[in-house]
DNA sequence: CATGAATGAGCTTTCATTCAT
DNA sequence: AATGAATGAAAGCTCATTCAT
């Protein structure tokens, strides 16, 4: 089982306890939100000392940093080892959301700190966790073109209104991430599912009996 | 002129002047948020002493949860009114999102506390937002029920299905809502239209050149 | 006697209680230093809780700075006022000279403040210090000169010599300030005495052009 | 070149290993003082790890004691050095002077550390370089009787007058210190100079019986 | 001989909250 | 109706010091 959390174990390598370190502050982080987080909470979570955290992640302000980018990292890569670029684009796009919902299943804390705490905790936080956003809504505009083109020779989609439909898209991926997290038996490829329903088809389609498949 | 905020006015109505501290309120927990907003700077901003604010108001919780009631009943009576009930329902729903976006752009600081403040900062108030969200799904959730009523006699669409959808909406709004205001040029009815488009053609519609009309 | 020190009375008039901090403070930086006396200790010295240091004097730095210009115009306004304009240069000197020891015997941690703390602690006070010293240093190198315009049509001391012998002048009163307060017997008259008689007796042969030589 | 400060050399004599700490403690001492001074600085400018330092100096407090007593044996045997006693008192005082200059213009940092950090941060310090400014009070003591014996057979002076004389020399000699290092192009034995005239010619009289009166 | 790992204790500062008037 | 005066409690951060190797 590995250490017991909040039970103090002595003398581990630097790299192990940073670890421990950068996993007791996502999940404090998480739930509590950047102001409410202590580190004195963080360090007893991590079974170690306070000052040991001061001495390796140096302030509250660059732990924080530290864990959305590290939290940031992982969803990125999540989400581009899910989508196979050999696949179709609306494929890929599916792929890419089941990794998607099942990531911030698995991790909801690390989840949290991107979608609400660093958002809501000043500039410098915003900022980079919309790096991250900015890179997914990059690569998911990229999808959309990329199916246009594989349909339509000429697509009638003006960059712009690309880029509007991509915001709307991770959005609601993002809506449905909480959803699904919190509806009782909602599978990451169900939602997955219900979106591209939506996204791909339209309400439109779909009231008229229309559904997107995988294949 | 009235009274000029942050300037001390003596004796006025108590309705009056817990307006104004729920205006400073929303202002400073808006911007600062919850944590990082201190009653000093609303009793400050609102123009009285901070015992009137304790007086009125009882605490700082409560103070938070009285913004994000105002806040919330206003964003569902702005909606409300927009979606006139006389229409069509994908008419009320694009007058309804129409609605939505121009009280947000209009009203940035409730925005804000309704969807970044009030969600990251523990169950009660989150509670108190989530049931003001739930209502909106609901009220969309009919929407989407009342058009497939209205185009096809027997929908195709379970119930569960349609929560998800329009989970799914709702939070491409929300997404839209950031973008556009964050956006140079991009009206409330434009992102209405985009919205509109995503939603109710599909992607795959809009690929072949098919556009959503309010017509 | 007055509210003891070190109990609470409460209510009481924002002056008097800033001035019984600055009391405090200064008590507590002349005996421990500006780093070793805290916060803490002030507060309880002046019969108050921390936050109430705080709300009047804003940092420990400020509350320092304050002290040391409380300190230094009260002891320029003490030899200013011992230092009779109307009589003769040696006299005036005299005069300040036994106010200056009997500021600093009556004041013996507001004089620590000035002569050790302040600037053993870093630029930003030794320069309020460094001052308040020019500003002494000025007016003794006045009343050399006038001293000398009295005895001799023409002084041969140049300005630069002027500043030196002000120099070591204004040190060997501070030096012999430590050493009076020290030392069992030593009024501030007979200190005053001891050194006009080692620099006046000193500057009346410099001002008939002797010089001494290694030779 | 020899080892380069701040970097690691492994296996050195332990004689080496505490000099190379030692410098870096007057340093670190004379520079931020001792409270602000942090062992870890210290350890790092010395090239060696913290526990190493306490292995050799025990604690900051024996640290900052040994600094004084190498400082202040350092000081005292310049000067001694610098006044021949061969030679005339006034002329041994000279140069006694020159070498007091001289040495505290060359090591600043021993010098800060003796005359304003130990003096500063509480009773122990003090009492240490007390001792030592005692003893050089008592040099210049030794030297003012013997000119006086060297220049009238019966001198007028008692010994409590000689002492406080002696301390406002050493007081002048110790605040035209600070003025020489700061102030452009005053050399050490420029700055003897200037104090010779002020003491010496003033002394020269006291010594014929003249006395500075107050009518 | 030498150090990486670790901490107890303390400091400055802030804030929600209350009392007396 | 309204406020100036005051505080308990906690948070971020630092530092001298020690152990185990």
């Amino acid at each position: 089982m590995g250490p017991v959390k909040g039970v103090r174990s002595k003398r581990m390598p630097r790299a192990v306890r940073e670890r421990q370190m950068m996993d007791a502050a996502v999940r404090t982080f998480g739930q509590r939100g950047y102001r409410a987080a202590s580190m004195d909470e963080i360090a007893e979570l991590a079974g170690v000392s306070k000052p040991l955290v001061y001495l390796y992640l140096n302030s509250k302000e660059e732990l924080f940093t530290a864990c959305i980018r590290r939290e940031a990292d992982a969803l990125i890569a999540a989400v581009r080892a899910g989508a196979e670029p050999r696949l179709a684009a609306d494929r890929q796009l599916w792929a890419g959301l089941a990794a998607f919902f099942t990531h911030t299943a698995v991790n909801p804390d690390g989840w949290a700190i991107l979608h609400r705490q660093a958002r809501t905790h000043g500039e410098p936080f915003a900022a980079e966790v919309a790096t991250m956003r900015d890179e997914i809504v990059a690569f998911v505009t990229g999808l959309i073109g990329a199916a246009a083109r594989e349909t339509h020779r000429e697509s009638e989609l003006a960059a712009r209104d690309m880029a509007g439909l991509a915001q709307a898209l991770v959005g609601a991926a993002e809506s449905l991430a909480g959803w699904a997290n919190e509806t009782e038996g909602v599978s990451a490829k169900e939602a997955a599912g219900t979106l591209m329903n939506f996204a791909w088809m339209g309400l439109g389609d779909l009231m008229k009996g229309a559904r997107w498949s995988a294949r």
